[in-house]
DNA sequence: CTGACGATTCACT
DNA sequence: GTGAATCGTCAGC
């Protein structure tokens, strides 16, 4: 169980990257505690030619800085006044390509996400989403830009492998207003996984 | 300074 | 299926 190398966030194809994503681990340790979830679900996010990216057609602002950045940090930033999304930054610097990681599967912690979540038992809605997965994983915007490869997030890979067949590949979710962006085929996620967000969406 | 708007979620019909 | 909650961010004045 290692972190991912920073070669992997380099890759020029923000959706190979996003359909490479899935099965990885993605780890928080916050306030010494250590949370972990294995990515289900992901949504490429193409740079400067998507118009559902925050960095669309070269956008630069303090919230989407760290999309510009060199790949293998985070991008996390708040939406709808609640909820802090995670997104993977990827490709080179001034490339503002990102990943949203869309849900996950618990696996180490659920007692700690329960209690951020204030649930009392684990059920699917635990992880589903991108708003909740920060929320139980612990992550807030705060740790934006934080690095990858080290320290309080990281993507770990266990050598779990997700066969090609059992990945699904559709439109985004919750992009309506981008116009043409809307039907590009840039989410991903594991067949018959209860985790998937908006299946009916 | 002000108004408008979400890469969502949840409760309700 | 529909609608409200809720506030950081951003463009415009």
């Amino acid at each position: 169980m290692k972190a991912l190398d920073i070669s992997f966030y380099l890759n020029k194809s923000v959706t190979e990257i996003a359909s490479s994503l899935l099965g990885k681990i993605l780890h928080t340790e916050i306030d010494g505690r250590i949370t972990r979830a294995r990515i289900v679900e992901t949504e490429a996010y193409n740079g400067i030619f998507d118009k559902a990216c925050h960095a669309y057609n070269g956008r630069r602002t303090n919230r989407n800085e760290h999309m510009y950045h060199k790949g293998g940090i985070a991008y996390i930033y708040v939406c709808y006044g609640i909820h802090h999304l995670f997104n993977v930054v990827t490709n080179e610097e001034n490339i503002p390509d990102a990943v949203l990681i869309r849900a996950g599967e618990p696996l180490e912690g659920i007692p700690i996400m329960l209690e951020r979540t204030n649930k009392v038992k684990l059920d699917y809605t635990l992880t589903r989403g991108p708003g909740n997965l920060s929320k139980a994983l612990g992550i807030t915007k705060n740790l934006t830009g934080n690095s990858l490869l080290n320290g309080n997030i990281q993507i770990l890979d266990d050598d779990y492998r997700v066969s090609t067949d059992d990945i699904i590949i559709t439109k985004r979710i919750g992009v309506d207003y981008a116009e043409e962006a809307i039907h590009f085929p840039y989410r991903f996620f594991i067949k018959n996984n209860p985790y998937v967000s908006g299946r009916k969406r």
